[in-house]
DNA sequence: ATACGCCAAATTGCATGCCAGTCTTATCTC
DNA sequence: GAGATAAGACTGGCATGCAATTTGGCGTAT
């Protein structure tokens, strides 16, 4: 399978673009794959350095990322990892859920053929993990099942404003992909977002994908009040 | 009145932030007030100089306003002023329907008392500017309205992705204000969308002000359409 | 007269150096 | 022995200098 999550960490040195751009590129893809978590801190000169570049790219590429609220700065004591409290994170699902309906909604209007066969795929391989209790494989077939429809929507402000949430949240959502049960039941889901899209039916897509989505932040809520009655309050932030 | 937009732009020189972040604001508020419009390039040394500082804050601030979507970079040739095709525009529209749809919806269940009467200082507000045709007046209030509503939805999220597609739409927005009608329909659209809010109707809040925005892309739609027809295609570049 | 090509000026991208504020640690005093 | 204070190291913020690339103009040739 060919993913964007994928595809964007095969490539560690993209000659094109500028420094800044490409780091900001690969810092992404580091948050989005969990090896820098929330809370991480930031160090310019370590960046600079594994980078290979100067502080200014860096400084740079750490600007953009506050701006889309996916690092924070914390005055002079520099940058960290954004760390969402379990409000903020409700809250972020609550809107992921109208962003990603709106977005089935106008992709059951405007969706393309090679984008069809983009989603069946991504569906089919969303499947095959799920029955293969492979997490990462269904993270990353997640993944691009929703960025296909986010993409299908041919809505450029929504697809950056979705894409911008999706990089925000994503670390946590990888926790909720664990849970058990999780894959199965968003499998049918998938179904019928599909199934509502391909016979342009924008309504009931819109209808089923916030529902869909809104089941995963009470999935997320409902491990969380689990981890918290069982008196370990360190495990949540170790999870989240 | 003290407005959000105002205020900002009566604090040309705030000491307390760093110099990047103030560039920020301040380039903010001249693409939101309209002094810089779309399509205008970003003169890096020229804004150095115009705000008293090195070049290096002002490329940071102009990368944060990139990651926003609120200036696009071409690569060599500099940056300017995002400029929106009459397609993105109705998108943008068509997210900021959802998104301020689900802010009333958040903020009928979560408004506070202090935020009650600033929304109905607001609301006074845009009647006393409708009704001695103050559009420039009419359009601050307008967006204290709207800005309050984001506010109370006390959804952080929420209001930071409300606040960049706001901005990023503005420039537009204010030629819609200057509609003829277009003041005196929002009076009674505001009306309801309060009423629901203060009546805890959440359900009703959002649909009421998803229409409300929905109506001012239509608006929007039909005045590109009436300029087209006229067959001055420059006055629509100059407009929006 | 127009078109093609080359040179210069300007502008962006990046690196480095210095400064200011913050955190840590060690020493001194109670 | 413990707490407070001061000094030093560390880290982020900003300015400046250099390299690379684009653009505009001017000259020449067709």
């Amino acid at each position: 399978m060919r993913s964007a999550l994928r595809s964007a960490a095969d490539t560690p040195a993209e000659n094109t673009e500028s420094l800044s751009a490409n780091v900001v590129h690969r810092l992404e893809v580091e948050i989005l794959k969990g090896q820098r978590r929330p809370g991480d801190r930031l160090d310019e000169r370590q960046l600079a350095e594994q980078f290979g570049v100067s502080r200014t790219p860096v400084r740079e590429a750490l600007q953009r990322l506050a701006a889309s609220g996916l690092v924070v700065s914390r005055g002079r004591q520099g940058l960290q990892v954004a760390q969402l409290s379990l409000a903020d994170l409700l809250d972020a699902f609550s809107v992921a859920a109208e962003l990603e309906a709106l977005a089935s909604a106008q992709a059951a209007r405007r969706i393309r053929s090679e984008q069809r066969s983009r989603l069946e795929a991504a569906h089919e391989a969303c499947s095959a993990a799920a029955k293969g209790r492979d997490v990462d494989a269904f993270y990353e077939a997640n993944f691009e099942f929703h960025e296909t429809i986010s993409a299908a929507s041919h809505n450029r402000i929504l697809h950056d404003e979705l894409r911008r949430l999706t990089v925000k949240i994503s670390p946590y959502r990888r926790t909720i992909t664990y849970q058990p049960g999780r894959m199965d039941s968003s499998i049918p889901e998938h179904g019928q977002v599909m199934d509502a899209i391909f016979r342009g039916d924008g309504a009931a897509a819109s209808q089923v994908m916030r529902a869909h989505v809104t089941l995963l932040g009470e999935g997320l809520s409902d491990l969380l009040h689990f981890l918290r009655m069982s008196g370990d309050e360190n495990i949540i932030a170790e999870l989240i």
